[in-house]
DNA sequence: ATGGTCGACTCTCGA
């Protein structure tokens, strides 16, 4: 049998309405079948759905004004894809606009997410990030056992030293702090692998940009939190994962750029 | 160094 190759990506778009231009130019040359996004910023009824459609895809989106909002585009090559929003599990919040679950039955599940950020640590926000992590990981208990599985995301967690520009400024920061690191870790020892780590396991490489430093992009001054994270079972049909850094040289970037993976199903 | 810049939208918040 044929194995059939399956390109997933995830990226925090900072906008869809305002990054269109790019998410076009973007699309048309990276051959995506399964696109994730987060923070697209608008609310259901002023999604660019045609947009996507005259590019060939899908698209299930759950947004707000203003803040948070998640979306997943299929090529046509997807079959059977379901899309839901939320936590599904009967607590409040929902997290209608941080959380879709993508999944073909038999196929593959994803587990698309817009980790709340915190603020700061003595914030509430950063309560509610570290509750946010406890129910992801009660997601995976309950539903990415066996088939094909990934939690894939802006994730807002650095796991590691390596994965932020001078790591002794941001012991206190909400996506750095211990705390925070260790919850992730924990999430993660369910049973899931860094996917970018597995290929690249030294690389300094960074998925946000902080738009108020100067030149962040060429001096590779960031942020390694937006993650795909699979399972064993997805893992063994994994054959690629990198950071394209490409759209950040763009008009209009966004502050984060695309996390790309390949599989062969 | 504790700033800085975006995006959406009222003006200030969130990141």
């Amino acid at each position: 049998m044929v194995k059939k190759p399956l390109r997933i990506a995830t990226f925090n778009v900072n906008s869809v309405r305002g990054r269109l231009p790019i998410l076009e130019r973007w699309l048309s040359d990276s051959k995506v079948d399964l696109l994730f996004l987060q923070e697209t910023k608008v609310v259901d009824a002023d999604f660019p759905e045609a947009a996507f459609s005259s590019m060939g895809y899908q698209v299930y989106f759950c947004g707000e004004k203003s803040y948070n909002g998640v979306a997943v585009a299929a090529r046509e090559s997807v079959k059977g894809l379901q899309v839901r929003f939320g936590f599904g599990d009967g607590r409040k919040p929902d997290f209608l606009t941080r959380v879709a679950v993508a999944e073909a039955p038999g196929a593959f599940k994803f587990l698309n997410t817009y980790v709340p950020q915190g603020k700061e640590i003595t914030h509430e926000d950063y309560q509610m990030k570290k509750k946010f992590l406890e129910r992801a990981r009660a997601f995976l208990e309950r539903e990415a056992a066996d088939a094909p599985f990934a939690w894939v995301g802006d994730l807002n967690v650095a796991p590691r030293e390596l994965d932020v520009t001078r790591p002794e400024n941001k012991k206190d920061h909400v996506c750095f702090h211990a705390d925070i690191r260790e919850k992730f870790a924990w999430v993660l020892s369910w049973g899931l692998t860094d996917l970018f780590r597995r290929f690249h396991p030294d690389a300094v490489d960074y998925t946000f940009f902080d738009y108020r430093l100067k030149d962040a992009l060429s001096r590779n001054v960031g942020w390694r939190i937006d993650h795909i994270l699979a399972n064993e079972s997805l893992m063994s049909h994994a054959v690629a994962c990198f950071i394209d850094r490409e759209p950040r040289g763009w008009e209009k970037p966004s502050d984060h750029t695309p996390l790309v993976a390949d599989f062969r199903m």
